[in-house]
DNA sequence: TATATATATGCGATTTAGCGGATAATATCG
DNA sequence: CGATATTATCCGCTAAATCGCATATATATA
């Protein structure tokens, strides 16, 4: 169980989860991330594989951050990565 | 001062660190993850912006996974998310 | 210094992401 | 049901990522 992103479903399903959590509609993290609201629709959906610069800017949008973890880690301290 | 990836400057640096402390060749890390070496020197140094899925495969090869986390938290267990 | 190893760079070709600009499909609510 | 809001899909186009392959630098090591 996690957020770990490992494919373009597990991205899909953690915006669409992220964005319903703070009750947006596709056109406002698409306006605030500056992208289309179809691409939005598109990413959620796992149909393509977004580009490193769109994710981090949707990420953004929704208050979250992208970080590189150890794997088969149960607990860390993220400022020390 | 953290793995938090906001730009190809912070993935590059991330690779290369993790790369060095398993004392890989970016040759090797280029193999495990079906990519051209040029490919992950390009990465290291920042001059690209992956795919997402580029950034998957190479992050894997390193033992390493991408994860979402919410902003502005100190200290946080990465089960929770 | 010479040799080997590792990393960086260049170039043309192919693939894919993202766009604008619609519209279709689905859900929500009076 | 009917109107409205939200989400999904389509098309042609452009820009960018990645490739293969080769080579130039740089770094290590004998």
């Amino acid at each position: 169980m996690g957020k770990f992103i490992r494919n373009s479903k597990d991205l899909g399903e953690a915006i669409r989860r992220a964005r319903k959590a703070k009750d947006l509609r596709q056109v406002d993290v698409a306006q605030k991330a500056s992208v289309r609201q179809a691409l939005i629709s598109e990413l959620e959906n796992g149909a393509t594989t977004a580009k490193l610069d769109t994710v981090i800017k949707i990420v953004a949008a929704l208050d979250l951050d992208l970080s590189i973890v150890p794997r088969h880690i149960a607990s860390f301290d993220p400022t020390k990565y």
